[in-house]
DNA sequence: AGATTGTATGAATATCTGTTCATACGTGTT
DNA sequence: AACACGTATGAACAGATATTCATACAATCT
């Protein structure tokens, strides 16, 4: 998180004032920024995706449907502690949900948005080189 | 940086042997799980997508085109130096591009897909309340 | 009831990551 | 040539995060 603090040098009046070489681009660019919620939720929803483990559980999900936990650690070759701590950080940012039968819980992706997202991605990997 | 995903196997005789609930969704899982690369390169594009200020300055160079880093810099409100790094990141990972033009340096989006994946993950958050 | 199974959770730790400061680079200007 | 400008880069620090261990929970079984 970043708390402003203006606690530089100079006081003075706008020293390091925004000098922009193309003040109408900055202008629109800045216009159309994101609300700062929707900001917070988007780079959430990524930063979750960038993991490798809860990728791969993902993935899984998408290929195989609902599961418990101690398939998705087979899966993805971890152990179930690390995997259960995992998919409580999917599952509280909503992006997957959990169904209870007896003692096993399986769960399964919330909506198809994470498999689009996947998909485009995997596009985006076939048409640039490494 | 980790950047080979390590697996949790250890180097005994699976002592902690997989045990399934479910042996035939496993199986099928694990046969189409992503390739070791795949999983690399998708972490590491969504990581790079998953952090406030990066997100912004795709953002703005999605709704303005080309520009240089003192101009991104003035639209989502951080030091210089700050997005001069956050940009070599998305430079190295092949989502933006940079064009000299004298001392200035312009960037861009590399490809279309990074538009398409934050367009997905719009209509994403449409559709689930917070 | 106690034991066992499947999973969750809290804490500790080692690693990672973004920001900042200082400095260096390349380009144009005087 | 020196200088200014836009940007890059390396190092150091603070905060975040994934993993591991230990423990606790909830549901079934004996």
């Amino acid at each position: 998180m970043k708390t402003t603090t203006e606690l530089h040098g100079s006081t003075e009046a706008d020293e390091c004032a925004v000098r922009s070489v193309d003040a109408q681009k900055v202008a629109a660019a800045q216009a159309r920024s994101l609300p700062f919620d929707d900001v917070e939720r988007i780079t959430e929803l990524f930063r979750l995706i960038g993991e490798p483990t809860r990728v791969r559980l993902l993935y899984a999900l998408v290929e195989a449907g609902e599961m418990c936990v101690c398939d998705l650690a087979a899966v993805v070759d971890a152990p179930e502690t690390s995997v259960s701590h995992a998919l409580r950080l999917l599952r509280m940012a909503g992006i997957v949900r959990t169904r209870r039968d007896g003692r096993m819980i399986y769960y399964s992706l919330t909506d198809a948005h994470v498999r689009l997202l996947l998909d485009v991605t995997a596009e985006h990997l076939h048409h640039t080189p490494a």
